[in-house]
DNA sequence: CCTAGATCATCAGTATACTGTCAATCAACA
DNA sequence: TGTTGATTGACAGTATACTGATGATCTAGG
C-alpha cells in the first residue's frame, strides 16, 4: 500500500482547500449583500444585530454577541454605529448598573421591514448559480457543519443565552 | 395558488441564511487554522500569499492579489508583515520602475515546508464532523459555487494573470 | 459588612477587507 | 515628441474580527 504522497506546494492546492473556499465564498456573499442593500446603508453584521434585537428586545451586548456568534469586542463598535444611525437605543438596566439594554427605535424597526426584500434577493443570488437541488444539499451540509463545529470557534453560538434576561429565576 | 408568505423577521431566519452560514464557517475555519498553526506565526492570508509567491517567484503585488483573489489594498500590509518577518523580499523591477517583484527568502521557503502538515491538519479538521461522502459533496458544490460567482466579488480570481510577468510577448 | 471571584462594558493593539484617491511611471498614439 | 490613458504602489478612511487588559459592578461567602 503506497503512503499518501506529500501534498505539492502550489497555489492550486490552495484553490481546493476548504479554508480558502470558505473565505472566498464569504467575500462573495458580503459583496452581493452590499450590492443589493446599498440603498439602506446596512452591513450584514449590522443587519443581523438588528434582527436579533428585534427578536430579543432588551437584550444586552454580551448576550447579543452569543446569540449571533459575533465577537464581543467588535460588537461594541457595531452597536455604536447602529446607535449613531438612530436604529437602536441603549437604556441602562435599573437593577444592574453594568448593563445597557438594547432596543430598536422606530427608524430601526422601519428599516428592518424595508430591507427584508433586498436581503432575500441577496441570499437568493448567492446560491443562484447552483441547481435548486444542489442549493438544498449545500445548505443542508453547511447547517450541519457549522453546528457540529460550533465549539471550534472562539465565539460559539449560544442562541439560548437570549432567554436569560427575561427572568433569572428560570 | 397562494403567494409566498412574507418571511418572518426573526433570528432563526438568519441562522438558516447562506450569508450567515458562510460567515460563520469562515470564522470557524480561521479559528481552526490559527490553532493548528500557532507555532508558526502565520495567518491564513499570509500563508496563501507565501504559497502564491512560491508558485510564481518574481510576481508583483497587483498580480498576486489577482492570483489569490485578495484585496489589493489589504495585500500591501500583508506584504509588509511578511517582509518584516523576513519571509519574503522585494526587488525593484529593472525594466519598470513602478513594480516591485516578490521573492521568498530562505526563511520563507523553510517555514512553508514546515507548516504544510499543520495546514493539512487544519483543513481536515474543518470538514471532520461530516461523513467522508458529505465532505466530498460539500467541497464539490463549493468549488462550483465559488467559480460561478467569481465575478460577483469585487476582487475576482484571475489565476492566469500570474503568467503575464514571465513574458509580455506571450 | 467586606472581600474574592464573576460579569459587563470599554479600550488598546493587530490583522483582514473594501472604497476611493494620489503621484509616479509606463505605453500608445497623434 | 508631447500628451492621454492605463498601471502600480501607497495611503486615508471605514468596518469586521480577535486577543488581552482594565475598571465598574454584582454576587457569594465568610
Amino acid at each position: 500500500m503506497p503512503s499518501k504522497p506529500a501534498p505539492p506546494i502550489t497555489i492550486d492546492a490552495v484553490y481546493a482547500a476548504p479554508g480558502y473556499l470558505f473565505r472566498r465564498m464569504q467575500q462573495i456573499a458580503v459583496s452581493i449583500f452590499m450590492e443589493e442593500c446599498k440603498a439602506f446603508d446596512l452591513t450584514p453584521v449590522q443587519y443581523a444585530a438588528l434582527i436579533a434585537i428585534h427578536t430579543h428586545p432588551g437584550i444586552d451586548a454580551t448576550r447579543l454577541s452569543a446569540v449571533i456568534a459575533f465577537d464581543r469586542s467588535t460588537l461594541g463598535s457595531v452597536i455604536e454605529r447602529l446607535q449613531a444611525k438612530d436604529f437602536i437605543e441603549r437604556k441602562p438596566a435599573p437593577e444592574d448598573k453594568r448593563i445597557k439594554l438594547l432596543y430598536l427605535t422606530k427608524s430601526g424597526a422601519a428599516i428592518l421591514r424595508e430591507i427584508i426584500p433586498a436581503v432575500e434577493r441577496a441570499q437568493a443570488r448567492m446560491l443562484e448559480p447552483l441547481k435548486p437541488a444542489d442549493r438544498k444539499a449545500l445548505m443542508g451540509l453547511l447547517v450541519q457543519l457549522v453546528d457540529l463545529n460550533n465549539e471550534a470557534s472562539r465565539v460559539p453560538l449560544r442562541a439560548e443565552d437570549a432567554l436569560e434576561h427575561l427572568g433569572k429565576g428560570g
